[in-house]
DNA sequence: GTGTTATAGATGCAATTGCATGTAATTGTC
DNA sequence: GACAATTACATGCAATTGCATCTATAACAC
């Protein structure tokens, strides 16, 4: 049981590596240019914006958007600096804290939103139809098969993307 | 002129960046488990043991993976260090270095090529038919309009990917 | 309850990356 | 040809990342 590919899923890997790192680059490029932090500033943001009170615990967000553990709790230090976030400690798990967005948090995010959105239209929406945009996405989709709904102990980092 | 984007772009998007960086990463685990170094290594030696002599211009290898040129200098070195490769100084044009695979790094690619194998159908392949990868390189392929063919001047980094 | 194991988060240190800038050789201009 | 601009590559230093490990609390086994 060899497990090789034919020459076509090798175009696709190689497609998918260098377009995905591309692609990221050129929109957090646009994004720099323009006075804006890094995507992953944004990723923890919009995930604690758009959770019912603007706060969840640290695993949770940390879980959604895939990072290394001990690059996520140096994010947060950076955030938290920035006053964009506040970490408080949980009561019910005296492990665990609560991260809450704070105004200056949802305004940045806020201000960054116009900016990311055209960046996305200029290297990825630009280039596809509707329905290459849809038939991508689901190719793609079939891809992360969640490796076992994450019992996360995630040790690796990863880029996470937002919207 | 506001260039948004549709929930279907953003869809395109999101999945993009998430499984590019989730394959790549989890190839690059595998073969770090079975003892490999980093696939920009990789990278670099197939550039390099395809081209006619092994050898090409370091300024050629550099456009070709796609990193950031300070980046390049010192993976360079790392790479020199371990007798992959070698940095010739051109005799044509004084500025620029000849890099030359060695036996060494000939027997390395060559060495982790069955494991690369593997866990692109580990990761990408097993999840796709034929046509399925046909279409995604495709689409895919349509994001990447080459930035007017490069002058590359190159001052960010990125991530190749080889075969 | 006590001891073992698992989970949430943090941190010291080495390696890598980003950024600004430097050096040397080449090309273009007049 | 002299001189400014460009190109190829290198490097000092700060910021970020990876790795191993640590602390503290919670969950489990008996």
């Amino acid at each position: 049981m060899p497990a090789t590919s034919s020459d076509l899923v090798q175009l696709a890997w190689a497609n998918l590596v260098r377009t995905g790192s591309t692609a990221f680059q050129r929109v957090e490029e646009d994004l720099k240019r323009l006075g804006h932090p890094p995507l992953s500033w944004y990723d923890v943001l919009w995930e604690l914006e758009r959770a019912p009170e603007g706060a969840l615990q640290q695993s949770e967000v940390q879980a959604r958007i895939l990072i290394a553990q001990y690059n996520f709790t140096r994010l947060l230090d950076r955030l938290e600096k920035a006053d964009l976030i506040r970490r408080v400690p949980c009561k019910i798990d005296g492990r665990s804290n609560v991260l809450h967005i704070t105004d200056t948090g949802r305004a940045l995010r806020r201000g960054m939103w116009p900016d990311y959105d055209a960046a996305i239209f200029e290297h990825v929406g630009r280039h596809l139809q509707e329905g290459e945009a849809e038939t991508l996405a689901g190719l793609l989709g079939k891809l992360l098969p969640d490796r076992g709904k994450l019992p996360l102990k995630t040790r690796q980092s990863s880029r996470g993307a937002g919207t």
